[in-house]
RNA sequence: GGCGAUUUAGUGUAGAGGCCUAGCACGCCGCCCUCUCACGGCGGAAACUCGGGUUCGAAUCCCGAAUUCGCUACCA
């Protein structure tokens, strides 16, 4: 019978979302709805000391702004709850117990200091079958007095007993087959007495299988781990129902090597994160996706081609067409660098299909914040503004940059620009302009641009130094868009008092 | 060190024996457009990790080496 398609995203709340994490929660979102499946979050706090408040909160929300929605999970609950581990202690206390019945499983009592002293005596030591017989276990304690130390309290962990020399085969969707013997692997601790919490290994399994988890899609770092999951799966007899994995390439470090971190963001200036994360501890600030001004679209269709592709030269796809193109027959399987000025451009992409108005209402408040009186521009003035240079954003904040001018008159003028078009006589020619533009019958761009460039002309005047010079009064600089858009925008008065304002101020260049 | 994965331009990738004088995109450079800066259009530099095979023919198949990454915790 086939399974419907079930998969998880697990993320630990140690801290904020790493946009790693968000790429693997994308990849099983995309499958899950392309399959027709359904899509679980998990919260894995399993580790008491790495636990961060705040962290779930800020899981939630930045999937949710990314638009990666879930079918069950700790904000929405379902049939499989609960879906924080550390409320499924019960359960995890079941399984440990069955492994232990089923002599799957001993106990152990070595205190770290033991642990630690054996990895000193021994080079590479590993806590298995050949040594687990000179350790403190209930292997080599006896049941008796195990029962005894467990009774009278004293701290313990359950560890999985690997059987050795098995040829271990994990099955994965993108990889293959990959086979691991199983000498190499260590008798891993499945739970802590100390805490009452079982290790991620443990939860794991047991939380897949009783979520009816098909599809098991996580970060190639779990895939040296996997036989061990394997044969945990067949330890608890649920090897039939044991769920297909996919270990999807790491995000590398744009330079150098690694795995991309936090780290990199602040040294490289890009973030790491999806939202801005205030460190409750620290207090410190780590810049997040939606802060910087990305559109979630954008940083959803940049992750989906970080390690697959749709086949064809496709790059801007909706999540909507990313789900009807998805499949792991198009994923890669090495590792990607981080590349940061591809999502800039997938930004700019994004921001090009939103219609002047949309663009001017996510404006408005850069504006605001910039010190400008919104109130004194119609809605109709703010579009126009911004339609004349969102082709050259990548960001909503550029606009500031870009099309401050139409707001506020320049206060400054770049000097460079000053030095090239701004000579002994410009003052004049700008007041014979000023008369120019006063005699208009029309401002409209179309009318007003052949009148002057017919003066300009008429006079020999230079045409590039008049309309740069023409173009530093208002603009401050010289860049932007067409002079006379800027100016039918803009309108008489305005226009004519930047010019004479720019006489007044500005001292020629030499 | 051990184990595993990985390997096409600076980056992300296409390519599944002849269609490859290796395609696309970002970035970079140049030209055009032009009152400026951009956008846009056009063009350019730039890659099959190496060594052996197999084959009439290999980026594509086989073997070996190297590379890079990951794991090697009472963290996930």
């Amino acid at each position: 019978m086939e399974r419907k398609v079930r998969v998880r995203f697990a993320p630990s709340p140690t801290g904020p979302l790493h946009i790693g994490g968000v790429r693997t929660a994308l990849f099983n979102y995309l499958y899950a709805r392309r399959m027709g499946g359904e899509m679980v979050l998990r919260i894995e706090d399993t580790d008491s000391k790495r636990f961060v408040p705040g962290a779930e909160d800020y899981i939630c929300e930045a999937l949710d702004w990314l638009g990666i929605h879930f079918d069950e999970g700790v904000k929405q609950g379902g049939p499989h709850g609960p879906y924080r581990q550390s409320e499924r202690r019960d359960i995890y206390r079941r399984y440990v117990k069955q492994l232990l019945d089923d002599g799957k499983a001993y106990i152990a009592f070595d205190t770290p200091e033991e642990l630690e002293a054996a990895r000193q005596a021994t080079p590479n030591f590993q806590y298995d079958a050949a040594t687990r017989v000179n350790m403190r276990n209930s292997i080599t304690l006896g049941d008796e007095e195990t029962q005894r130390l467990v009774d009278a309290g004293e701290t313990y962990v359950v560890r999985f007993k690997i059987e050795p020399d098995r040829d271990v085969e994990v099955n994965d969707l993108l990889r293959g087959k990959v086979v691991i013997n199983s000498n190499i692997l260590d008798d891993k601790v499945l739970y802590k007495s100390a805490d009452d919490l079982p290790t991620y290994h443990l939860a794991n399994i047991v939380d897949d299988h009783l979520m009816e988890i098909t599809h098991v899609i996580r970060g190639e770092e779990w895939l040296p781990s996997a036989p061990l999951h394997v044969l945990l799966y067949e330890a608890f007899g649920w090897a039939d129902t044991r769920p297909d994995f996919v270990h999807l390439p790491l995000l590398l470090k744009p330079d150098g090597k690694g795995k991309l971190s936090k780290r990199d963001g602040d040294r490289l200036g890009f973030p790491v994160f999806p939202l801005d994360w205030h460190d409750p501890k620290t207090g410190e600030l780590s810049k997040g996706y939606r802060e910087a001004g990305y559109l979630p679209e954008a940083v959803v269709n940049f992750l989906a081609l970080l390690g697959w592709n749709p086949g064809d030269d496709t790059e801007i796809m909706s999540m909507d067409e990313l789900i009807s193109r998805f499949g792991f027959d198009r994923c890669s399987r090495s590792g990607a660098k981080f590349d940061y000025e591809k999502g800039k451009w997938f930004n700019h992409k994004y921001l090009q299909e939103l219609s002047d108005s949309q663009l001017a209402d996510l404006f408005k408040p850069v504006l605001a914040d910039a010190g400008v009186d919104i109130g004194r521009f119609s809605d109709d003035y703010i579009a126009k503004a911004v339609g004349m240079v969102k082709g050259r954003i990548n960001f909503v904040k550029d606009l500031l940059s870009q099309a401050g001018f139409f707001f506020t008159a320049p206060d400054s003028y770049a000097p460079k620009d000053i030095k090239k078009r701004w000579s002994e006589d410009t003052p004049r020619i700008m007041g014979e302009l000023i008369e120019v533009l006063r005699g208009l019958p029309s401002w409209k761009s179309a009318d007003a641009e052949p009148v002057v460039l017919g003066w300009i002309t008429d006079n020999g005047y230079h045409m590039g130094n008049v309309m740069n010079a023409f173009r530093l009064a208002v603009v401050g600089e010289c860049k932007g868009p067409h002079m006379f858009d800027i100016t039918e925008l803009m309108g008489p008065d305005e226009t004519i008092s930047r010019i004479e304002r720019a006489i007044e101020r500005i001292k020629p260049g030499e």
